[in-house]
RNA sequence: UCCUGCUUAGCUCAGUCGGUAGAGCGGGUGGCUGUUAACCACUAGGUCGGCGGUUCAAGUCCGUCAGCAGGAGCCA
């Protein structure tokens, strides 16, 4: 097998006989030399192969282009220019695979919104081999964090049945014949489809994951969501990931440190293992975005009541877009200015008005506000959304009337609070919204390999 | 769904006061003793998003439709 471009950059000394796989990301010719950059995806940096008019077949390379796959066999040296430490000193070279003249990769910058037309070549270029990787080591480092505290990843179902996963449009699953399905009483009848009743993509795992954190205690999900709402920002996509953790035996605050402490472990992971992307992203995407970083990791992040958070607010006499009152959400504007003005760090914003969060979240003493919590970061905002959820049964229930929900379609999520239920609390985290963090990429589509949103579903 | 903006060569863009279209990159040809978005010369490449209108004349002004992007709402 023929090595890694990043492992050969990191020979310490000079080499006969390496060989190497990759694509040309660009050529230098002149009459007597021509540079060749290789990539093959392992990192940053190409290899700069090096061929000299003495290669029998040199004229022909001359004419090699752009994006072409090629076999180089040569010899490791230092580079006697600046720009690289090693070169390889081609001696021989194979095109493996051409390039028709209207390969749409040029040496140059390409809009984003370009390279999302041509998915299929899009990896190759730099800015999306960076993104990538970091997605891979963002994902592993998630895992990572999981499995050394001893978490169980649950696959939650991707189809579900039930429509009590809270808001947001759902997509429908079905086999029925949409021109003519079949129906009852007018209406169509989804008895007769392939699972006997309507069916979704699931828009989140958490009420199937607390079922298992009632059993493992401590459990994660990690996988596809799915969303139909028709919106067009650069932060939405119809699918996408989510993490879910969610922890028996929790309370609120101990939810609180969970997140901190995953916040801070897959930055630092990215950071480490992805280094040069990093430095690839601060360069050239978002100046400033590794002491950004940096910084998020070493702080200790603070906590604050909503209702604290309102009224400092209320007193900053900054002037905003929305109002500030006590029982309205907080605006993005509203969280951003807490976090990178007043208190200048990431923070928990807690104990959320009843009114604007869900139904299983626990119920404080005041009975006016729930154990919730959203961390919010500089330049984001909102990152983390999660909460400790209603274990008491009467209490679940009176929830379930103050927001016109059915008990008998909760009725399993109701038995976990008679059958041994216990305090337990997690949250969530949008697993792109995380690498648009990390990478300071500005629209989610650039962060996914192929996404989806409305009016868009190529490759 | 609402608001705003954009659509000119394969790509990134310029195009003034309305007068029949330009550059760089990429492609082709040639040159160049080591380049780093290499450089130099030549060359091919266009129904100016579609339709309609105003005008002697529309890439340019007006209307409309389409596509795309951003924002709002909603959220992750």
């Amino acid at each position: 097998m023929t090595q890694r471009i990043v492992d050969i950059l990191h020979e310490v000394e000079p080499r006969e006989n390496i060989e190497v796989d990759g694509w040309i990301q660009t050529v230098r010719t002149s009459k007597s030399v021509t540079f060749f950059e290789i990539g093959d995806g392992s990192c940053i940096q190409n290899l700069q192969a090096v061929a000299s008019v003495e290669l029998s077949n040199y004229d022909a390379l001359q004419k090699v282009q752009t994006g072409s796959a090629v076999h180089i066999v040569g010899k490791l040296v230092a580079s006697p220019a600046k720009g690289q430490k090693w070169e390889l000193h081609i001696s021989e070279m194979n095109v493996l695979g051409t390039v028709d003249e209207d390969y749409p990769l040029q040496k140059k910058r390409h809009s984003f919104e370009f390279l999302r037309t041509v998915a299929h070549v899009r990896p190759r270029a730099r800015t999306f081999g960076a993104v990538f990787r970091v997605r891979h080591a963002l994902q592993m480092a998630v895992h990572r964090f999981f499995d050394d505290r001893g978490f169980i990843q649950v696959h939650t179902p991707i189809i579900t049945g039930s429509d009590c996963e809270g808001a947001g449009q759902m997509f429908r699953v079905t086999t029925l014949d949409m021109n003519a399905p079949p129906r009852h009483d007018g209406s169509i009848d989804y008895s007769q489809d392939f699972f006997g009743k309507e069916t979704s993509l699931t828009v989140s795992g958490q009420l199937e994951g607390e079922i298992f954190a009632l059993a493992f205690k401590n459990i994660y999900t990690f996988g596809p969501t799915f969303r139909a709402e028709n919106s067009h920002t650069a932060r939405h996509a119809a699918e996408f990931w989510m993490i879910e953790p969610e922890m028996a035996f929790c309370d609120l605050s101990r939810d609180q440190q969970v997140a901190e402490d995953f916040i801070k472990y897959i930055v630092t992971q990215v950071l480490e293992r992805c280094s040069d992307d990093i430095d690839f992203f601060d360069q050239w995407i978002d100046k400033g975005l590794r002491e950004k970083l940096e910084s998020l990791v070493n702080s200790s992040f603070e906590t604050l009541p909503y209702t604290e958070a309102v009224s400092l607010l209320e007193k900053s006499k900054q002037k905003f877009e929305y109002p500030i009152k006590w029982g309205l959400d907080l605006q993005s504007e509203h969280e951003r200015f807490l976090t990178e003005q007043l208190i200048q760090k990431p923070v928990f914003v807690i104990d959320y008005p009843r009114d604007i969060k869900a139904f299983y979240m626990r119920l404080n003493d005041d009975e006016k506000t729930v154990a919730a919590m959203d961390l919010l970061v500089p330049k984001v905002g909102e990152i983390i959304g999660g909460s400790q959820r209603e274990e008491r049964i009467d209490v679940l229930d009176a929830q379930l009337q103050y927001f016109d929900l059915s008990p008998v379609d909760y009725w399993w999520y109701r038995d976990l609070r008679r059958f041994g239920g216990v305090a337990h609390a997690g949250f969530g985290l949008g697993f792109e919204r995380a690498l648009m963090y990390i990478t300071g990429m500005q629209n989610i589509r650039d962060v996914i390999p192929f996404s989806r949103t409305p009016g868009s579903a190529d490759f």
